[in-house]
DNA sequence: ATATCTGCAAACCGTTTGCGGTGTA
DNA sequence: TACACCGCAAACGGTTTGCAGATAT
C-alpha cells in the first residue's frame, strides 16, 4: 500500500478570464451547442480549479439530473480536439481539465490535498529547448510536474 | 522501441552497470526466489529498454510458457515497493518500467518510435528546487517528459 | 428534414485481486 | 511443514463506444 491517491477537489486561485468564450468557439467549428453542452461549458467557465470528468458530472447534474457521465467524456474530447481545454494526467488520479487559453506554464501538485499550483520559468523552458537541440530532437510538447506537500517551518 | 542513454551536459552520467543483483536485493529482504521470478528478474537485468508489463509477459513467456502476466504485474510492484525498478506513466501508453540504480535522470519519448532516451540537467533540478521553495513547498519527486521526433535537417 | 447529438449499457484496457492449488525455505 | 507464492478468472476504475431515440439547425 504505497499508492498515493491525490484528491481532486482544489480550491483554486485565478480564475479564468478574458477569453473567446467556449460557445463562440464551438459556433465557430460548426458544432450545435446543446443543453447539456451549454451546462458543461458553463461549469468549466466558472471552474477556477482542475477538475476531473467526475467532478464535472458532479456539478453538472446539480443543474441538469438528465446529463449523462458519457456525455461529459465526449464533451471534454471534444474540447481538447478544438484546442480549447488542456488535459493533464497526474499521478495516481484521473485526468484533469483546465482551459487552454492561460499562457503555458507547469504543475506544482499538492499531495497532501491534490491542489494544483501554477509556475512558469521561462529558464527551464530554455534549457529544455536546448536539451532536445542537442540531442536532435524538436519538442512536440513536454510535462513538468512537481509533487510535493506544503513545508511545514 | 529501444533507449538510449546519452551522456549529457551538466552532470555526467554513468552506464547502469551492475550493481547489487534483483536477486541479492530480494534474499535481503525476505523474498522467496521463484522460477518465474527468476525469469523475470533476468529479463530485467537483461533489458536496456523501458518495457510495459505486456512485453515483459512476451519475453517471459518464451522462456518458460506457463507464467502469468498477473504474476508479471505483482513482481514488478514488488520491486517497485523495494525501490528496485521505477515505474513511469509516459502519456497515452501503458506504464514502463526500468533499474533504478541508474543515477536521476529525465526522458525524451520519440513520439515516432517509442523510443526512451534519458537525460540530466542539474541546472533545471536546481531551478525546480528554487520555484518550489518560492512557493512554500517540499518537493517529494518530479516529473520532467519531452516528447518530440527526431530532427529532419 | 436530417445529421448531430444524447442517455444508456456494454465494451474497453491496463491493472489488481480473491481463490484454491503449488512449491520454496 | 507452513506460508509465500502461483495461475486463473473475475473485478476493477477510468474511459470509450454502439445503439436507438431525441433535438438543434
Amino acid at each position: 500500500m504505497n499508492s498515493k491517491t491525490v484528491p481532486n477537489t482544489a480550491t483554486g486561485q485565478k480564475a479564468s478570464s478574458a477569453h473567446r468564450s467556449y460557445e463562440e468557439e464551438l459556433r465557430e467549428a460548426g458544432i450545435r451547442i446543446t443543453k447539456p453542452r451549454k451546462v458543461i461549458l458553463k461549469i468549466l467557465t466558472q471552474a477556477s480549479d482542475h477538475p476531473d470528468a467526475m467532478e464535472i458530472f458532479r456539478r453538472a447534474v446539480k443543474v441538469d439530473a438528465s446529463i449523462a457521465l458519457a456525455t461529459v467524456y465526449r464533451t471534454m474530447k471534444m474540447l481538447e480536439d478544438l484546442g480549447a481545454v488542456h488535459r493533464h494526467s497526474f499521478e495516481g488520479g484521473p485526468a484533469r481539465f483546465e482551459n487552454a487559453d492561460a499562457e503555458h506554464h507547469d504543475h506544482l501538485i499538492d499531495l497532501d490535498t491534490g491542489d494544483v499550483i501554477e509556475f512558469h520559468s521561462e529558464r527551464i523552458e530554455q534549457l529544455q529547448q536546448q536539451i532536445a537541440d542537442e540531442l536532435g530532437y524538436d519538442i512536440e510538447h513536454h510535462r513538468l510536474e512537481l509533487y510535493g506537500r506544503k513545508r511545514k517551518k
